[in-house]
DNA sequence: AAGTTGACTTAAA
DNA sequence: ATTTAAGCCAACT
């Protein structure tokens, strides 16, 4: 991968996430396919990492498919409740509810 | 250059 | 729901 489309990926994640609506949620597979480059789920959360606490973008309302929140980062989980979303008992987000894909 | 790692995903147990 | 195992791909050692 060049480093060209390197930072157009991230540049597209950055748009794509900062156009999530409040209390609704994206996968990093779905963040990675709708930036273009639809193997590089991982990298997205590499990326979003890197953002920092300084983030250009809400990444807590990026999660795994599973609904599962970072691993490294537990407090996203009080700041989606804090946006509305709602959990399951184990602690996951209700993506039945809040799985959210941008408009068509 | 080769091996390890991970904010992933799927399937299976 | 949780854990394992395997596939995956770029970054890191």
């Amino acid at each position: 991968m060049k480093a060209e489309q390197q930072l157009a990926f991230v540049r597209e994640v950055e748009f794509i996430v900062k156009s999530i609506p409040a209390g609704k949620v994206l996968t990093y597979g779905d963040v990675a396919a709708l930036a273009g480059e639809p193997t590089q789920a991982r990298l997205v959360g590499k990326i979003l990492g890197s953002f920092g606490f300084e983030s250009p973008a809400p990444c807590h309302r990026v999660v795994n498919f599973q609904g599962r929140t970072a691993p490294h980062w537990p407090d996203q989980v009080p700041l989606l409740k804090a946006e509305g979303v709602t959990f399951t008992s184990a602690g996951m987000v209700d993506m039945r509810r809040h799985h959210w894909l941008p408009d068509l």
